[in-house]
DNA sequence: TAAATAAGCAACACAATGTTTAATATCTTT
DNA sequence: AAAGATATTAAACATTGTGTTGCTTATTTA
């Protein structure tokens, strides 16, 4: 297992910025595969040799972003009660969305949430079930509703802070959440 | 200002008809103009007298879904409390999504749900704080986040339902939603 | 430094888009 | 019901972007 070539590196590297400095400015649809090059300054050719077309591009961008945001989330231990550990993975949640912000910006921007919702749905989703099925539920309410309520609600107010991310500061964000989740 | 060209009523039905049968069998990107003419038994130059482009299309569908469930939501009159306008709404919501089941689940089949978000977020969003600025709030929260926190909330276990529409009845999904939701 | 391989270049076939024209069908109006 | 208006058709066309290929050049690895 040898590692990979620096020139695949630094062109896929150099097709990643490019395509993320284009969805600031355009929706992906509009985006050419011949803008992408032009920009990360290489030969169409060379764009072919690694991706598809666009679409497999953006699916592996989005890919590498969700792993990320799983990968963050694993770290949450906390398993004393249900309201902790929510807490704990919106301070994980937030935390990654500070550190990747220009790829959340960008996305936002770009998709009108579509892709940040998939994206981060798909990283906490089951998580979150499996979760949930390990504490007595006396609501009346399936399992599976509460955690899409949830998740809805705190994706919700997530993506509203990757829209307006000066407007409030990631302390001030943890703090409403934890008063709007029940105990 | 006369009545319009029964022709052309009859052939943007056949092309949104068209358009909604697709989107149940492929994705909205990998659609041709040429075959939503070929369902929709049109001339493609019949087309683009009618439409810029496949997407002018699509967001022409998607703005008479988003006007036809504003139109729904303008029907709740009910100002009594918070909880009680919530639970209103949602029972309207959860009409609607039934009534027009044929849309949504194409929607949702086709677009991972984000398209579905858009249009609801944008019926109801400003409904909602216009709605929550008229209480009292001593919860510390802005209001802005307490709209998104709930309406991301409602609005995830609707999709949920939209997917799993046999899974529970319009009923069943009220009352979990009225649990849920805090007094 | 030699061998391997990635990137560049240029030409290509191809598919789908969007436009235009004149002929034809259908609707509206009187 | 006929005349006039206009929406639709069919066919041809230019254009654009895609994806591929064969060959050359540059960079990296071992």
């Amino acid at each position: 297992m040898s590692k990979t070539d620096l020139r695949i590196i630094k062109t896929k590297k150099g097709i990643y910025n490019a395509l993320l400095e284009l969805m600031r400015e355009k929706q992906f649809e509009e985006i050419k595969v011949s803008d992408i090059c032009e920009k990360a300054l290489i030969n169409r050719s060379t764009f072919y040799a690694h991706f598809e077309d666009k679409y497999e591009l953006l699916a592996d961008y989005i890919n590498d972003m969700k792993e990320e945001l799983a990968f963050e989330l694993k770290k949450n231990t906390n398993i004393s009660s249900t309201k902790e550990y929510y807490i704990e993975m919106i301070k994980l949640f937030l935390n990654h969305i500070e550190e990747k912000k220009d790829s959340y910006v960008a996305m936002a921007i770009n998709n009108k949430n579509s892709i940040l919702s998939d994206i981060i749905y798909d990283a906490i989703d089951h998580d979150i079930i499996y979760h949930l099925d390990k504490f007595d539920n006396n609501t009346g309410v399936p399992n599976s509703i509460i955690a899409k309520f949830y998740l809805g609600a705190v994706v919700n107010v997530g993506l509203y802070w990757v829209n307006n991310i000066s407007k409030y500061t990631k302390e001030e964000m943890i703090e409403y959440l934890t008063i709007l989740i029940p105990d």
